[in-house]
RNA sequence: GGAGAGAUGUCAGAGUGGUCGAAUGAGCCAGCUUGGAAAGCUGGUGUACUGGCAACGGUACCGAGGGUUCGAAUCCCUCUUUCUCCGCCA
């Protein structure tokens, strides 16, 4: 959530940064700042009330003491009616504040300067690209025809026992999700990220705090009877370990990692492209999550997005870094990476990775602040990537390590596995 | 699920209607002391909104939300949560 205070100090370069996110709703601004107003002076005028109020009930209590009950009674009147006022007020009071709330969760993080403006993904810019095609096969298979023929994933048991999207493993297939989940969690640990396990339900709170309520309303999966959301994603409940925190600014940085299933409801997105692992309601995820320094968040976003390069790179596979343009971006985001995986059986570039500098947009909404070294209070930056989520990066292992034979094992996981090879 | 007891500042813990933003102790910070440190002494030490150049003020916050009252940490209601006992259970 942006702050108050910085719009309207700089409500012109808010209007211009939006227009990069081609925000649909620009008059929010100003409605924003309106509220804001009120607000300030409806609350002025309750603090005015309620402070002769405090007053009056000072000097009653005095009277009292010294026995002047009469006096007291008289006074007693008289405050009737401006208790009604305060009443009156407050009600107003918790209106606009009511209003203004609304409509700044409404209002999407602003891009940072180096985002491209940009309606659709082809708009974004192409970083680097590393790395090259394997060898391949005549005629590759795309990894839902891999998974069917060596009987590692099995779609129909799990559209029978919950629905499309729900995926069920079986043997070296279910052992190669453990041994991605191990690997990544052992190369963030590697990296300092102390890793969380954290629960896979939300309340509405934290649900709000991170940002993707009321943006993402209808994507999460809600158990109403005890009103909490599956989480999306670990960035959720791993980040809002951080709400109502202030930390001392020797605490920072704070480097999480935590490995959870994540549900998407996906709704609305069906379709060739989401054939086989491409796109599922559950899948797994290792995230990395960190807390610093305003100063340095940029530099941290390098650095995590070094960090889940390195891991493709270690995994063999051929990728791009994009940066996304405005129209692509999320929400949340000021800044955002994407990682993709050639898949050449697919012929089209698979995401596997999202890593994104949220500045203070996060931080503001979970009043997560730090404590300066002159014993001021300021908002921090949070980032978070995927590092890595599992389907796509054991699709594109099934599609780009296939042989005639069967499916090689890349090197940097047979110790996670116990086996090389897949027939 | 049932019964009971709690939830107070960084922590421990007092406070059952006014003089309470809140005793006391610990911690932390600064100063004094010291060759240096410990101990000791002195002072300071919450958050948010808001007025003011500032000094310094105003308002709110004692788990959350309502209510009673001129006045609520204190009384009442609802919710959340912690602990103990019983039941159930991986």
């Amino acid at each position: 959530m942006l702050q108050v205070s910085y719009i309207r100090e700089n409500k012109e370069e808010v209007l211009e940064r939006l227009s990069v996110k081609n925000f649909s709703q620009p008059q929010l601004v100003d409605e924003i700042i309106y509220l804001d107003n009120q607000r300030k002076s409806t609350q002025s005028q309750a603090d005015d009330l309620l402070a002769k109020g405090n007053a009056t009930a000072k000097q009653i209590g005095e009277l009292m003491r010294n026995g002047k009950k009469e006096e007291a009674e008289t006074i007693k009147v008289e405050t009737a009616k401006s208790k009604e006022d305060i009443k009156a007020l407050q009600e107003q009071l918790a209106t606009i504040e009511h209003e203004l709330n609304q409509k700044l969760v409404q209002l999407p993080n602003l891009p940072h300067n180096s985002v491209p403006k940009g309606k659709t993904p082809e708009e974004n810019e192409v970083v680097l690209t590393y790395g090259k095609l394997p060898q391949l096969p005549e005629k590759p298979l795309p990894h839902w025809e891999l998974a069917a023929k060596y009987n590692i994933i099995d779609f129909e048991l799990g559209v029978k026992i919950t629905g499309a999207g729900f995926p069920v493993y079986k043997g070296k297939g279910a052992k190669m999700q453990r041994a991605l989940i191990n690997f990544f969690l052992a190369e963030a640990e590697k990296a300092g990220y102390d890793e969380m396990m954290v629960p896979l339900l939300v309340n509405e709170a934290s649900g709000f705090a991170t940002g993707q309520l009321p943006d993402k309303e209808g994507q999460m999966y809600h158990v109403g009877i005890d009103n909490l959301y599956l989480i999306p994603t670990a960035e959720v409940p791993v980040t809002n370990l951080y709400r109502d925190v202030i930390l001392k600014e020797e605490e920072l940085p704070i480097k999480n990692c935590g490995y959870t299933p994540c549900f998407r409801r996906e709704a609305g997105s069906y379709g060739a492209h989401v054939r086989g692992l491409n796109r599922l309601h559950q899948f797994d995820k290792v995230e990395i999550v960190q807390v610093v320094h305003p100063d340095r968040s940029y530099m941290v976003l390098e650095q995590m997005s070094l960090h889940v390069q390195n891991l493709l790179q270690k995994l063999g596979l051929q990728y791009r870094v994009l940066r996304l343009c405005g129209g692509d971006m999320g929400f949340t985001s000021a800044l955002t990476y994407d990682m993709e995986v050639y898949s050449a059986a697919q012929e089209r570039w698979l995401e596997v990775s999202s890593v994104s500098n949220f500045e203070t947009f996060q931080s503001n909404r979970l009043k997560l602040r730090f404590k300066g070294k002159e014993g001021k209070t300021q908002l921090p930056h949070t980032l978070n990537g995927s590092a890595l989520a599992l389907p796509r990066i054991l699709a594109s292992i099934l599609e780009n390590y296939q042989t005639a034979e069967g499916i090689k094992v890349p090197e940097c996981l047979v110790p996670f596995t116990g086996f090389d090879f897949i027939d």
